[in-house]
DNA sequence: GTCCAGCATCTTGCATACAAGAATTGACCT
DNA sequence: AGGTCAATTCTTGTATGCAAGATGCTGGAC
């Protein structure tokens, strides 16, 4: 089961972070977490030190680990680039997607239906998540794949947010129809501007980002 | 200069690899880094996890750390994805840079255009490497930037032995050229078109990469 | 001669211990 | 009474020690 212990406290911490149990901010304390997993401060430190590689932890030397707060500008940043390699994830995956992705795809697609008539924004989110999924898989570029999963597991929470706002889950499977058509008809350039546009927070879904961020 | 050993450590070992010093494959003994650096095994196992979070080295679990070999495929997959990020980042660049930027992008290409007249392909490789830093800048993105430079540190090697093949270098400097022409003309597509084909390693640049790879 | 098993050794993984740099608090001076 | 400096305490950074798993070697059996 567990791997190693490093790992499981920097899934641990990672998720607490994710999940806001540890706002941006928050200071971590060494010690605090050792006792808290159970462990001795060896193995915290290392996680911490590949939280901070990863972007969501800063280790200021000699004053310890405080969780990263990416101001609204940076979340908009992320979305950028997340939204590029999509698009690229999109362009490849029209020209080289097989049998087997056709179907992953329009499973993942189904099952997007089924939770977003049913309007459940959570439900909506895994779905939606498995369907980005099964995209990077069509592109048949593991290191994209790789890009794509991390990044898109650091913007979790913000997408998370974004589906509560009204009509998001709708608009947002109503334009994964379009891709896939899209992507099955092997149309790269379209997959890739749709793809893009999907992605990329611009005008008031940027501003809508923003306000919830302040309300919590 | 040296913030902390575990930096020092982090910079000396990923040096050692990008120059192949420690060759794909070799195996990194802890005991024996620490040795070398004069400290503990617990800094040198912390800089190693910090190369193993950035994907050049690989710690099997209770069997040490290796550096990774990425194969010829993989490598590709890595230059089409920096291809991607550098067009956006010359798109953007495109559309938001500053007098100062011009400065910094016309001084850098000044400098390609000095080394590359002058045949020296290892100069250049550094005049190169500003110019497109001057463009992630250019690019406003903080996040765009940082993304564009660790990949490009991590390709390092291999653009190096790119620049090597005949002609290259002055190819390259035209390329540039054009890319400047576009970029201050604010024609962000076409700037993100350049970009693209400048990077990313098509059809025969490809075969002389592996060639080159394998020669080694 | 070759293959498998058991033991020894070596290496990693985590814990603990020790040292050095920050932060905080208290005392003294203005 | 307020500010500043120093000392103490707390936290981080590095070293060392110990235990468990992996590798390799040796010996025996087929």
């Amino acid at each position: 089961m567990s791997e190693n212990v490093v790992q499981r406290l920097r899934d641990e911490i990672e998720n607490s972070i994710i999940s806001n149990d540890f706002a941006p901010g928050a200071r971590l304390d060494e010690v605090q977490l050792a006792t808290r997993f159970g462990v001795s401060r060896t193995p915290v430190r290392e996680a911490l030190m590949q939280l901070n590689a990863i972007g969501l932890v800063e280790i200021r030397p000699r004053r310890g680990a405080v969780v990263i707060d990416p101001g609204p500008h940076r979340i908009f940043e992320m979305f950028e680039v997340m939204a590029e390699l999509e698009g690229l994830a999109g362009s490849l995956a029209a020209r080289r997607f097989t049998d087997a992705d056709r179907t992953t795809i329009l499973a993942a697609h189904a099952d997007c239906e089924r939770s977003s008539s049913a309007g459940d924004s959570d439900l909506y989110y895994y779905d939606n998540e498995r369907f980005h999924k099964a995209i990077y898989a069509a592109s048949h570029s593991g290191f994209l794949a790789e890009q794509c999963v991390a990044l898109h597991r650091r913007l979790q929470p913000y997408r998370r947010l974004q589906l509560r706002v009204r009509n998001r889950v709708a608009t947002s499977f109503a334009e994964h129809g379009a891709i896939v058509e899209a992507i099955l008809a092997g149309d790269a350039e379209r997959a890739r501007t749709l793809l893009r546009q999907h992605v990329s927070i611009q005008g008031e879904r940027f501003s809508d980002l923003v306000a919830t961020l302040a309300s919590r």
